[in-house]
DNA sequence: CATAAAGGTTCCAGTCACAGGAGGGTCAAG
DNA sequence: CTTGACCCTCCTGTGACTGGAACCTTTATG
């Protein structure tokens, strides 16, 4: 397959999967034209990688799942740790954007949104 | 003020504020030695842009922001549409962490994290 | 058969908002 | 006089791509 292809089956921009060739996530067949020619394994490790991105998961610990996933003596207990540690960084940013969430929509609440130069919002920030 | 002070009063790092200076947000005074003199006025702006990025603005909203700080002339409705822009942005970004923790947290649950391999996170990456 | 569109290639630069570090100058205390 | 704490500029690196230039190959069409 031709990245075209593995691109509109997987998902990702080819942009992308030239990308995880260049970090070493695939290392596709070149045909004699100099064309990436990918393999099912390839495609399917790709749509791992997309699912594993779109789950929050850093370049870095996409490596090391997806070295796992090809150790079949594996522990499960080194993907889970992975995976909380993931879930942990998800609950922190989440906190920090509901607090975010909470002054800046109290504020938004409280500004007139008219023609007047008062403004809680800048009220706020400037104050001292 | 020396920058080592303005860090301190602000909570910025000194690499922060040159950055900021970089930028066009202040330009302190120079003194014969080359350090930068802050007024209290460049202190004051830099408390406001930090609270701004602390709010989750964008370098360039701050840069809105502000400019609306110093307008005395401005309409309290062009606040308040930058404001609304950046609590539009942050509920979809809640909205994004929320369902990666959504499926996160349900397959770390039922990973049983011990010597084995068998495991629903890496089943669920790459399940075909 | 010529050509044009669509797809592929590499390589370099840009994004965002800084952080780290090298290599140096300046200032206050002992 | 030296030591250590500041300060300066300039360059590079971060994460995970994205955009674009310049070029080659394949496929479809007149």
């Amino acid at each position: 397959m031709n990245i075209g292809e593995v691109s509109k089956n997987t998902g990702l921009p080819a942009k992308t999967i030239r990308y995880y060739e260049d970090i070493g996530f695939v290392t596709p067949a070149r045909g004699d034209n100099g064309y990436r020619s990918f393999s099912e394994k390839d495609q399917h490790k790709l749509v791992f990688l997309g699912r594993a991105r779109g789950l929050g998961f850093s370049i870095e610990d996409c490596r090391t799942l997806l070295a796992l996933y090809e150790d079949q003596g594996r522990a499960s207990a080194d993907v889970k740790r992975v995976a909380q540690k993931n879930l942990t960084e998800i609950d922190r940013k989440i906190a920090d954007l509901q607090a975010m969430r909470g002054t800046l929509s109290h504020l938004v609440a409280n500004c007139a949104g008219d023609g007047r130069p008062d403004c809680p919002i800048l009220e706020d920030l400037g104050r001292s």
